[in-house]
This record gives C-alpha cells, structure tokens and sequence, in this order.
DNA sequence: TTAACATAGTTGCATATGCAACTATGTTAA
DNA sequence: TTAACATAGTTGCATATGCAACTATGTTAA
C-alpha cells in the first residue's frame, strides 16, 4: 500500500455526512414553512413544541439548556419570538432574577397548525427506510453523542 | 391499543438525531479549533479545504454551489476570509463578471496544521462504530438526502 | 449581618446565513 | 445591432448564534 496524499483523507469520516444531511433538512423544513407561508423558523418550531408538549412556563435559562443553546442566543429567540406575538416572558415572582416563558394563544395556534404538517414531512424525509435501518442508525447516532460528551481535549 | 394524544408522535423520526448531533459536532469542532488558538470557523476550514485539496482558483459561484450555500451568503463568507488573509479574490480575465477565489500561502499554512488534528477529532468522535456501522450509516443518510431531493411540495 | 460567591438574564461584538432587489457584464435572438 | 434575457456578485434587511463582560438578584459562610 503505498503513502496516498490526495484528497481521500476525509472520505471515510461520517462527520460531513451528518453536516451535509442536516443542513439539507433545515433547508427542506424552511422549504415546508415558506409553501405553507408560516413565518417561523426552525428553531422557533423547536421552542413552541417544547412549551406547548412539555414546559409551559419553564424558566428561560432551563429552555436554554434544553434547547442546547446559549443563554445569549436564547435571550434574543425569544426576543423575535414575543415581538411575533409567539410567548410572552413572566419575571417569577418567587424569584426575580428568573423569566418564565409562556406561549401564547397566537402560538398555540399556530403551533397546532404546523404540527401536522411537520410529522407528514418528517415521515416523507424518511420513507423509504426500514425499522431496523432505524435502529441502526439511531444506535450509531447514539454512539457518536456519547463520544462527543466524553470527550476530553 | 389506545389514541395517544401526548408528545410521544416526533419520537420516531430521526430529523432531530440528524439536528441535535449535528450541533453537537459542530460544538466540538469548534473547541478543537478553540483548544488550538485556530481563529478559523468549520465553514471557513470548509472552504479552505475544498480550495487546497481540489479547486485553488474556483469561480465564487461554483464554490457558493459546492459547499451548498447561496451566493449572498458566500460573498460575505469570502470578505472575512480575505480580511483574515486567508482567500483572495481574483476578477477572472475571460469574464469581468467572475472572481476567482485562491487561497493565500498564511490559508495553506493554517490549513496543513488543521489538518492532522481535524482528521484525529473526526476519528475520535466515530471511535467505537464498526466498518458495518458505518456503512450502514452512511447507506440511510444517502436514502435520506434522495429523498430531500427528490421531493416536491 | 455582610462580604464573597452563584445564578439569571442582557448587551456588545463578531460570524454565518437566506431572500429579494440591485448593478454590472455577457449572450442570444429578432 | 440592439433589446431581451441570463449570469455573477453585492447590499439591505432579517434571523440565529457564541463569547465575554456586564447588571441584578439570591444564597452562603465567616
């Protein structure tokens, strides 16, 4: 086997598959959103499931850390979101250093009008795929995520 | 079995393993740039690596379709990168309208001491999955970008 | 009790991105 | 030849994001 400069060197690494394929599902769930003229974004999509399924209410820093994202980045998230009438944010009265985060009636809505559109999409982006091809790449998912927790630079 | 109206419906679709990893890959690389003193980005490194390995001298254009980006987008992708000396741009002879983009000789520096620390950390992460593995993988992934392509809303 | 520390959220500065409208240049068809 | 069209790139406006420094408030240990 000889020494091989070119440009293979990075063929066989799974990380730009990942990077590729998701980039071309947010685009196609942007694609989703713009044909059904819903003006939200992805990550907005994210943030009113998570109220509207699960944390109504949660405090602002807690949706962060589920939504992994910076406490910045949500700060001005929910910023655009409450300008669109999506959440409103309520200082705690128990403590006031803390923003409790509500969707809105206007959310709700549109939350619950998405919501069908989005599974219907979602299946359509993996039809085609059997249960235990599933499995497998959800177990290889997992691995991958668990690599990245532990590790250590 | 019973209507189940809870949050269990996106539980079985992989969007959001191809989201939520794909953040966490893009977090990690991140710190390994960081953990280095690289003041480069993943998009930047991108770029980089598709102008030494294949394209030195790419019309703007083809390297916006390349890397899956609009061309907006690519033109202020370029300006940090030539502000940083990373990229030039050449205004193409044949076509006044065109600029080719070649890498600097301070780009090829800092993309050959990227490199071996780029491909270690991309093997990291996938330490632990079998050659199967990955080919399986890389099999759904495949089906999954088919589908977004082919699709028609 | 109060100084030191911890936690929650915001703001400045930076990067990255998409859409739509725009300018400049090149090509093609009548 | 020139008007209509196509192509390449830029700019305005908008969203999303991270880091670091900051303010405000709450908690804890001496």
């Amino acid at each position: 086997m000889e020494f091989n400069s070119n440009n293979s060197d990075f063929n066989k690494t799974l990380a730009p598959w990942i990077g590729k394929t998701s980039k071309m599902v947010n685009m196609y769930i942007s694609d989703v959103f713009q044909h059904n003229n819903i003006q939200v974004t992805k990550e907005q999509w994210i943030v009113l499931k998570i109220l509207h399924e699960d944390n109504d209410g949660i405090i602002q820093n807690e949706l962060a850390f589920i939504t992994d994202r910076n406490k910045a980045s949500l700060t001005r998230l929910i910023n655009v979101m409450e300008k669109n009438n999506l959440v409103t944010r309520i200082p705690s009265k128990k403590d006031s250093r803390k923003n409790l985060i509500y969707i809105t009636k206007t959310g709700k809505q549109l939350f619950l009008r998405m919501k069908p559109l989005m599974l219907s999409s979602l299946e359509t982006l993996q039809s085609g795929i059997t249960d235990d091809e599933k499995k497998f790449f959800i177990n290889v998912m997992t691995k991958i995520q668990t690599n990245l927790k532990n590790h250590t630079l």
